[in-house]
DNA sequence: TTCCGACAGTGGGGTCGCAAT
DNA sequence: ATTGCGACCCCACTATCGGAA
């Protein structure tokens, strides 16, 4: 398939709105691809590039752009196999090299492939289809059920072998894709909830305490042992100690879900910021151990030796995963139905240093890659008032507005405003519209990009905590802020203080 | 007809490894 | 040695479409 024709339905796709016609589009692409590139097709369509990694990314791309070229040539599997060379090169100190195979790719693109080709390398393609409306589009070319090819996906790990499958072999190819132990499949992902009334339906549920760590699946077969992430990165070799864990396991085929996490000598969690830089860290087994012990929670089971149990109920699947591992490596959690005894958990776990609780509903299966109501996060919100330093301007359907706001906490020694962070979220279509025009008003600089604005705006902010900060002045940042509401009934001198953000760490 | 679940988009801070400076 | 870049960890929230109720 010429690239010129996906680009042009790329297009299509963009340009409207509505999600069938957005499927039709991509359906009818796809019924067009050749057997052996509709999984290359697919992955276009939806914006992904089958290399994980390019070593290409914003900066580089927006370094430089050659004139295009005045006509379409390239083939799709042409067009795969340069972007291959490049990925090849990566990380192998050939950074010229790379750039000038990207010079040459883009000397053979059209304007417009040149455009598309950037939100590929990019990872922002924008154009309203994705991953949701691509499984639609394969059903819809295979002639299948989209619930089978979501399934499928699940199980594949990635939707692009799913429509290789499904376009080449149809409902038959479709069944051949299975739970494999050793392939990483989707993990299941929760829903939020505001607070554990809110989580609750009055049926049992089982509360799992929340770990604020890393996503951990867990593969083993035999001797072999294969963690994955939530993103199914391998992480094998980072972490040693849940590989020692998962290979004691009596049981020839475990697959299992869980969270590692660095525990401090009283047990208490340490900062996500460890956790994290454990498991980003490579270094020899006993290095790694060393340097941050990590503790391994296992919360769901999906397969043992040779039985999948996925669409077991929850209440199956954890009873069974706890007759398995180690108690010490089983996630602390409890069953229950009253509204109080649940919030008690809750309070006991926030007091004792975690995250929150997920509630799950006992009788769910493992849907995985679905933030359903079969499991449900609740945390802990914190908030503060801060004042409004600067405001960025937004992109894509936010182009014409202020967007994005830097939050200052008041410093009552300087009489000045200390920089934590900042945030797009929360804000709404209006919100977006009033403050566009207020800080227009309250303007004293505009460099093309940052507004600076007189600091007077007080703004109340949602967050989940204060975490240690080099970028910042004040040492602290806000993790996940979000806009609760613009508060005209104070004034600047009237926001919270650096000090009162640096109580909140502790 | 109204409601609500699922998606896509719009970006946040921190950390590592690697290459260039 | 330091800095910039890419990639990946954690992620919240709103608007919209279209099927469910």
């Amino acid at each position: 398939m010429q690239l010129h024709r996906l680009v042009e339905t790329s297009r299509e796709v963009t340009a409207t709105s509505s999600r069938t016609a957005k499927t039709t589009l991509v359906a009818t692409l796809l019924a067009e691809a050749e057997p052996q590139e509709a999984g290359l097709v697919a992955a276009y369509l939806a914006g992904v590039l089958p290399q994980r990694r390019t070593g290409i990314g914003w900066r580089t791309l927006s370094a430089e752009r050659p004139a295009a070229a005045a006509r379409p040539t390239l083939e799709v599997a042409q067009v795969d196999r340069r972007i291959q060379e490049l990925a090849d090169l990566a990380g192998s100190g050939s950074s010229g090299r790379r750039r000038e195979l990207l010079r040459t790719l883009y000397a053979d693109l059209t304007d417009a492939e040149q455009r598309y080709v950037t939100g590929l390398l990019s990872g922002e393609l924008r154009q309203g289809a994705s991953d949701g409306v691509l499984l639609a589009a394969i059903a819809q070319a295979a002639d299948v059920p989209a619930a089978d090819v979501r399934r499928a996906v699940m199980l594949a790990g990635f939707t692009a072998p799913v429509a290789q499958a499904a376009l080449t072999d149809g409902a038959a190819g479709l069944a051949r894709i299975s739970l494999e132990p050793g392939r990483p499949l989707r993990p299941m992902l929760a829903g939020s909830a505001p607070d554990v009334p809110a989580a609750l339906d009055g049926t049992p549920v089982r509360l799992d305490r929340k770990l604020d760590g890393i996503r951990i699946q867990a593969h083993k077969v035999g001797e072999d042992v294969r963690l994955f992430t939530r993103s199914l990165e391998e992480v094998t070799e980072r972490l040693p100690e849940v590989v020692e864990l998962v290979a004691a396991l009596p049981h020839d085929t475990v697959v299992l879900d869980g969270e590692v996490i660095a525990l401090a000598a009283d047990g208490r969690p340490e900062p996500f910021q460890v956790t994290g830089s454990r498991t980003a860290s490579a270094g020899s087994p006993e290095a790694l151990r060393a340097s941050t012990p990590l503790t391994t929670f296992f919360f769901d089971l999906l397969h043992l030796d040779g039985e999948d149990l996925l669409d077991l109920p929850l209440a199956q699947r954890f009873s069974r995963l706890a007759d398995l591992v180690p108690p010490d490596a089983l996630v602390p959690s409890m069953v229950t139905d009253d509204t109080e005894e649940a919030q008690r958990f809750f309070a006991e776990t926030v007091e004792a240093g975690h995250e929150g609780v997920v509630v799950k509903r006992l009788d769910a299966p493992y849907a995985a890659g679905r933030r359903g109501a079969g499991w449900v996060k609740v945390k802990p919100r914190h908030t503060l008032d801060l004042v409004v330093l600067a405001v960025e301007r937004g992109s894509g359907r936010r182009r014409d507005w202020l967007s994005n706001i830097h939050l200052g906490a008041r410093d009552p020694d300087t009489g000045g405003f200390v920089m934590l962070g900042k945030t797009f979220k929360g804000m709404t279509d209006e919100t977006l519209r009033w403050q566009t025009e207020r800080f227009r008003e309250l303007a004293t600089d505009d460099d093309g990009w940052v507004v600076t604005v007189r600091p007077e705006q007080v703004v109340e902010i949602a967050f989940d905590g204060v975490q240690r900060s080099s970028r910042y002045p004040g040492g602290v940042a806000l993790r996940f802020a979000r806009v609760l509401r613009y508060r005209d009934d104070k004034s600047a001198d009237e926001a919270d203080t650096i000090a009162d953000v640096r109580a909140l760490r502790g």
